[in-house]
DNA sequence: GTGGCATCTTGTCAATGGCAAGATAGGATC
DNA sequence: GATCCTATCTTGCCATTGACAAGATGCCAC
């Protein structure tokens, strides 16, 4: 993709992007380094200040186009428990994007681009929950956001007992069901 | 406790512990300084080194504690709503502990101390579902540990939009009685 | 081709975490 | 009461980091 070496990378914003989850993969976004993400891409130290400001401006980047991925996850779900394993299958599979779309004091919540894309993840849930036609949906979509949530969280925290199995999908439908059978 | 303001502080240890809180309610663990806490402490720079090795040990005492702190308010709730609720409660005011105790990444999390009070967290949370007698209990306990993981997190956050109000015991009653009930 | 602008580099500074070596105090031992 | 002795705290140092400023480079429009 860029295979000239020049003077100008030639997608760089991309490349220190696809860095920063390769660097949250590996030790969480708070050992994230700006420097490294640089040094990952082959650019100087000073290179990334352009493309995202500082550190926020891309964990900002980072979390908007997080929340456009799940939107699109959520979006293809069937019903509201194809939706609640999406979500879990998400935050696994997505870890890097996860972790940093929910810890707000990292980023710049208020950024537009970000704003619309949450707002693109928060319509999906809700046509979710839609479907279940109960009394009180608002309170069905919490509930079904905080269930989801709350098991994708714990599983990637490692708070999970052992006997909960390997299977991060299979033991989310097993609880999810506990709340939507 | 420490009117002494002599070559030794008195209580080093447990100031330190409640300067980190302060500093982690106003800008989450991620910001957190070992310089900033010695500054608020009045001592150097290089006293908390002494009492908990490096930053890695610091957090790991705070996050014993947390998890000391939570198995006391699971004990005291009477069924398993109430300890929703006070899951809920614990994360809303000890926030900072909340924070650090669900990001490993942050600590030492085979240290002997932590384990042992992450599993007596444990055994309070599994003993309040077994009031349930349902046929699963470990999906059970799986389940009301998800959901009331979730929406603290999620309230913490701050991702809950406005309507769900400004009490988080109220709302958290809520939706936990949606699995419960 | 030439000027303009986005992109990237080099250089610098303050703050931080962590280590090493030394200073101080308070108590145990005699 | 004197002396050691160990926990506690300090000063000094170094590598790393984020952020900023100023300059170099090359692509693109005209």
């Amino acid at each position: 993709m860029t295979s000239s070496r020049g003077y100008h990378h030639g997608d760089l914003r991309r490349a220190l992007l696809a860095a920063a989850v390769e660097a949250i993969d590996d030790a969480g976004p708070t050992a994230l380094s700006l420097r490294d993400l640089a040094r990952r891409a082959g650019v100087s130290h000073a290179a990334p200040a352009h493309h995202f400001g500082d550190k926020a401006g891309l964990l900002t980047a980072l979390a908007a186009e997080g929340f456009d991925l799940l939107a699109e996850a959520l979006e293809a779900a069937d019903d509201l428990l194809a939706a609640g394993v999406a979500y879990v299958d998400f935050a696994v599979r997505r870890r890097a994007h996860f972790e940093v779309m929910f810890r707000p004091e990292l980023y710049r919540a208020d950024d537009a681009e970000l704003v619309a894309a949450r707002g693109r993840s928060g319509a999906a849930l809700r046509s979710g929950v839609a479907t279940l036609s109960t009394a009180d949906t608002d309170r069905d979509a919490l509930a079904a956001w905080s269930i989801a949530h709350g098991f994708a969280t714990l599983w990637l925290a490692g708070a999970l007992p052992d006997r909960v199995g390997a299977d991060p999908h299979e033991a989310a439908r097993a609880v999810l069901r506990r709340l939507f059978g």
